[in-house]
DNA sequence: GAATTTTCTATAACATGTTAATCATTTTAT
DNA sequence: ATAAAATGATTAACATGTTATAGAAAATTC
């Protein structure tokens, strides 16, 4: 048997969950003011920047690449839209599919915002060290790797279906 | 120099913030049901837990430690106290402050959730390895650490107070 | 080919994240 | 002691997270 048994419920401000999300904020710090002077929040950036790599994505696809939820990403393109930073077309094959497309002010949004961007992410590679980020990297892969099989022994285990 | 001024943006879906994001979200897969069946939020059981080790905490204080901002909190246990489950009491030294505390109804949640909870933080540190698991929480906590130094220095150097 | 199911997207409703502003109560400075 | 500054907590306003629901259009089944 493992140790695993006897440990009673984590110091809590050092469960797992709040570690993560600790180092989240932390690493987060380093980039929101920057966007936010720019007028955007961390998760229409990740938008810009999907788009940025690959214009014409539709949106469930767009979901997936920016880790956010349908109904966020639904609000977030519409404010985009607004702002003239993402256009929409109509996929001619699909007529339930929308196709979001980056604009040229977006496009130079993007190129104003991303070289601070890749500058302070350097800084952070600086002062931790480039083999403890890429250790760090690897622990997060695998630790997320070991958990999503046990989700998917429980669905076709104790579950139905 | 370090080898890190060459690196453009990184791969996106491949960066820090959303490693820790995806880890996150991950780990919280393993908790969040149980916790929704006894109609509770993460952040709701995260205040929970932080009166259950120790109540009678002003709000400040129990933001500081439950990682969450003023005004969520705020509302969190304007919520947990309509169902009677934390209460409020005036502090006697300083008409500003508010304690809180849990509730026997709040103790008995608790005590009907937490087990549940130990059990899934086992099977993750089963899963995952204990080792591994230890390494990375070190590894995260360094990276805070020099993190936020970072922040400090930059306040103090480029930036006013 | 009509009925059923699935897929894509949007909306509803509520909780939380986030910055700014407010208000009352200390605390500090003078 | 009074004015000024700092603190504890709340509210405002908006963006996002989250689950459920709805709607239209495709794909599948029969």
């Amino acid at each position: 048997m493992a140790d695993s048994a006897e440990h009673p419920l984590r110091g809590f401000d050092r469960s797992l969950p709040m570690a993560l999300l600790r180092a989240r904020e932390a690493v987060m710090k380093n980039f929101v003011p920057s966007l936010r002077e720019n007028g955007l929040s961390a998760q229409q950036w990740r938008v810009i920047r999907a788009l940025h790599e690959n214009a014409g994505l539709d949106i469930t696809e767009l979901a997936d690449r920016c880790f956010l939820l349908m109904p966020s990403l639904s609000r977030i393109i519409q404010n985009l839209e607004k702002r003239a930073l993402v256009s929409r077309t109509q996929s001619t094959t699909d007529n339930r599919r929308s196709v979001i497309s980056i604009t040229t002010k977006g496009k130079a949004l993007f190129n104003k915002i991303a070289p601070k961007s890749v500058e302070r992410y350097n800084l952070i590679t600086e002062k931790f060290g480039y083999g403890k980020l890429e250790l760090l990297y690897e622990l997060l892969d695998e630790l997320i790797e070991k958990i999503e099989v046990d989700e998917q022994a429980e669905q076709s285990g104790s579950k139905k279906r």
